[in-house]
DNA sequence: CATTTCACCTGGTGGC
DNA sequence: TGCCACCAGGTGAAAT
């Protein structure tokens, strides 16, 4: 479900209710993998630690971690070296996956893969019923920290993102679906972004002009932020980290609309297939 | 290498 | 009411 918009929501809401929290103890489900790092060492390196903060990169949610009191040394490093986290946990949702901040109390529902308890007595629960999301950890005094690679739309500026398509033969759709070109769009803001920016989802990326592609950029930038303002698109099942839908999705022009007028022209909605996913776009509005 | 297709899962919807 | 085909916001591996 969760694109950037969606994404950023949770994570603003997850960061407002849990950050100075502290992590006493991780639980996750046995269903198969649904685990980037195995469930166990994640557990491990979880337990006791403080977070310090939650942010979204890309489609990711990254909880900043220190230091658990049972390593912290007198040297003063409980935020990890230069006040800089000593680990992460990244959340990815996948298709169906929910981030929640909920009470202890709160029914378990079904598909709960993850419950951290906090020492505020609060839960951070994961919940993922088809089982597409991923979750990790990296301890950061062996790894290096969590950057996608894709570049983020909504700081990407005009000359950076020309570049990205430059030479590229496959449709622009497809282009803005690949996570290490741009992070975060998805089918939803992919055929919102085209439709603002009057371009065919199959038109060839790298013959679209230079003021094609500024169109474009300014057009997703647009998009994105104004379903961050309206907390999302809840398209089916999607919900922030307390269980709240979002309104983006009562603002979409092509999204879900087949056979609706355009909201512009009123010619009818098509749909079609681009890199094997539902493509909407109007025909007179996009060229 | 660039690009396309498919598998991975469960659940909701709509037709018969 | 039941059964079934089809669809779904994502990715990454395999095939082309």
């Amino acid at each position: 479900m969760p694109e950037l918009p969606e994404v950023e929501t949770i994570a603003r809401g997850v960061d407002a209710r849990v950050r100075g929290d502290r992590i006493v103890e991780a639980w996750f489900s046995r269903h198969r993998e649904p685990f980037k790092s195995a469930a166990a060492s994640q557990a491990k390196g979880l337990a006791g630690r403080p977070i310090l903060a939650v942010h979204r990169t890309g489609k990711h949610i990254v909880c900043e971690l220190g230091l658990a009191p049972a390593e912290d040394t007198p040297n003063a490093r409980s935020l990890g070296q230069d006040g800089r986290a000593a680990a992460q946990w990244i959340v990815h949702l996948g298709m169906t996956g929910r981030l929640l901040v909920t009470d202890p109390e709160a029914p378990v529902v079904p598909h709960t893969h993850a419950r951290l308890t906090l020492t505020s007595g609060r839960e951070l629960r994961f919940v993922d019923p088809r089982r597409f999301g991923r979750l990790e950890f990296r301890d950061l005094e062996k790894r290096e920290g969590f950057a996608g690679p894709g570049a983020e739309p909504l700081t990407i500026e005009a000359t950076e993102f020309a570049a990205l398509f430059r030479g590229r033969k496959l449709a622009i759709k497809a282009a803005l679906l690949n996570q290490t070109l741009l992070a975060g769009v998805g089918n939803i803001y992919a055929d919102e972004g085209l439709f603002h920016a009057g371009i065919r989802p199959r038109k060839s990326a790298g013959r679209l002009t230079r003021a094609q592609l500024e169109k474009l950029r300014v057009a997703l930038a647009e998009v994105l932020n104004h379903a961050i303002r309206l907390g999302g698109s809840s398209v089916s099942d999607y919900v922030d980290a307390n269980g709240v839908k979002g309104f983006f999705q009562l603002e979409h022009c092509v999204y879900q609309r087949t056979g609706e007028p355009c909201r512009r022209c009123g010619s009818l909605i098509r749909r079609v297939v681009v890199a094997g996913r539902s493509t909407h776009y109007c025909a007179n509005c996009q060229r």
